[in-house]
DNA sequence: GTCTATATAATGATAGAC
DNA sequence: GTCTATCATTATATAGAC
């Protein structure tokens, strides 16, 4: 592995692990084996790195969803599919977390690469739902843009609340609560 | 007002503007126009002043609750009315927005503060769902454990998308897919 | 491209006068 | 109880050798 790609991979698991803010050049360093010359020689400063590595961390999970996934199936199997797939309730979304973050925030590239994830994440849940609405799966007047909004923020907010309790079960029953509501919408 | 309550209301703006790890005792001091030996002198550090102001925050908005709170109201219309007052989506949740920060995760008397707060939100919800299904006003099977963590996680989940869109367009949309969620346990 | 040495500022905390 | 002065450490970045 490159030197660059090591920096990459170090600071995206640092920024899953403390956030932006509390992320240091040194420890990307420490974590990746680079010398401080070879960080400043591939990126501008902590600032660029930390948009390639939230972009690398953005592109893995778009590409893992939409490998995971499975068109042929019905449009709630599908949804169901992707809730299920939550990983690492304590860790919390890789991208999701980093916003909360005053400095990415305030940063356009760097809330533009988590606008970018969470906007395409919502945009596929609703592409489904549509589907599944026009194969006669779904009522006629679903909000599908609203339901899908809600599920994403499901996904979000129980990483919220797995965090705060230091467990899963949380984000489990509002996973639960969610997946009752999508039912509600079948014909 | 007491140099302390100064100390402890700048401390709670900062943690909700900027979140524990990026907010210093020299923002601190500088916004309450306390010097450093006030704050040391009635905080053991950093943290300690952090957990009162987490513990201000949540207090002032659980009191906020139950006051524009009516019992006498339908159950869907007390859970309506809550998400109805959401104020400040670009800014986040003042206690939920913290948990996200490691430093706040791994000192659990910062977390717990911010665990109780939630739970405490969670069982609201829950309790109110539960009077309303006693109430006959909700179906006998409905999960109202489940119902109130997707109202809960949709409301954190909704300032991640609200953050991330730099738009509160996206926090409303996911809690008009939560209403209408709720709407499909009504008998 | 990579490294070590260094610079400047900020962080979190302490000392001690008033 | 409040203040200023100061400390050791770390953060982010640059310089310049190899």
């Amino acid at each position: 592995m490159s030197t660059r790609d090591a920096l990459v991979e170090a600071t995206a698991d640092l920024l899953w692990e403390r956030g932006y803010s509390a992320t240091s050049p040194a420890m990307i360093l420490a974590r990746s084996g680079a010398g401080q010359g070879s960080m400043y020689h591939h990126f501008r400063g902590k600032a660029d790195l930390a948009r390639a590595a939230m972009q690398h961390a953005a592109d893995e999970m778009t590409t893992g969803l939409e490998t995971a996934d499975d068109p042929s199936l019905p449009a709630l199997e599908r949804v169901r599919a992707f809730l299920g797939s939550l990983r690492d309730p304590l860790r919390g979304c890789r991208i999701g977390r980093l916003v909360q973050d005053a400095e990415v925030v305030d940063d356009d590239d760097l809330r533009g690469v988590a606008d970018q994830y969470l906007h395409g994440l919502e945009q596929w849940v609703t592409d489904v739902l549509d589907a599944g609405r026009a194969a006669g799966e779904l009522r006629p007047d679903a909000d599908t843009a609203a339901a899908a909004a809600m599920v994403v923020a499901v996904v979000q907010g129980g990483f919220v609340l797995a965090r705060a309790r230091q467990d899963a079960a949380p984000q489990q029953a509002a996973v639960r609560g969610a997946l009752a509501a999508l039912d509600a919408l079948a014909v």
